[in-house]
DNA sequence: GCTTGATCTGGAGTATACTCCAGCAACTAT
DNA sequence: ATAGTTGCTGGAGTATACTCCAGATCAAGC
């Protein structure tokens, strides 16, 4: 597989590819006859792994550091679940940060419907109007 | 309220306070006799809301966006209850992929433990080894 | 009065993660 | 054979969101 056909699977630019491997997420490919990245889907494998870690929210410094034990073999397996449980413990954060935000979000959607009413009301004898001296969000 | 209380009850920096006034997500505060900022509760509160839009993924840009709608007064009610439905769409999408990713994690570190009960059990029969083969995470 | 700490301005600098470019080489389809 | 596409390198540039600094002012405690 070319660097094109790669980037594409994973859904990265042929220049974040080149940018993974100068800063060591990618070990240098086997080159072609013409001097052209060759990728194999082991490394795909790999790369699109990568691609979930950075959504998780991992800096590309952390996933290098990731990588790097990775090469060194089995004797880093401890080190590397370490960092996975960390990162686990992270996503937690994160997902009730987002719960929490997502909640906000419908309330204020909610209480805008209900500006929209008053502000429409204008003028006339409002039935239902609970938020005249809301904060305005 | 002065900008270091304001920072602290805010939980952003004071140079990051008056970045945020640059831009124009605050209203240029009141000054006092000495020049120095001034800021009321709501404006603790606007600011609270933009830390938490933030939470969200929503950039600055956007931020300046939504902030400029409400500077606007009650005429940009829809587009600002738009802006947040949108955002909120983001924090679904957001939340799925959060999910997909804890699980990644989880099965992840699990697989851990398979492979260094493996390598612990080098040269022994195993009874139990069934990630041999595995890609190596 | 004097020191200390908070705040001021304008502008420069930083960190992160790419992204783009020039100028060239090498495949690929017609 | 030639045109178009893809890939190469090294290095420069970009976008975002701050963060820091110099040099000055201001307020409060001793």
């Amino acid at each position: 597989m070319k660097i094109g056909a790669f980037a594409k699977h994973s859904g990265l630019s042929v220049d974040t590819i080149r940018y993974y491997e100068k800063v060591g997420l990618l070990k240098p490919p086997y080159r072609d006859d013409g001097g052209r990245r060759v990728f194999d889907d082991e490394e795909l494998n790999w790369l699109k792994f990568l691609v979930q870690l950075k959504a998780t929210g991992m800096s590309v410094a952390e996933m290098v550091a990731y990588s790097d034990l990775r090469n060194q073999g089995t004797a880093t397996y401890e080190a590397r679940q370490k960092m996975l449980i960390d990162q686990r413990k992270k996503v937690a954060v994160q997902q009730a940060i987002l719960n929490e935000c997502a909640m906000l979000l419908d309330e204020k959607v909610t209480l805008y419907d209900d500006l929209i009413d008053e502000r429409d009301d204008d003028g006339q004898k409002s039935k239902s109007s609970k938020n005249t001296r809301c904060y305005q969000p």
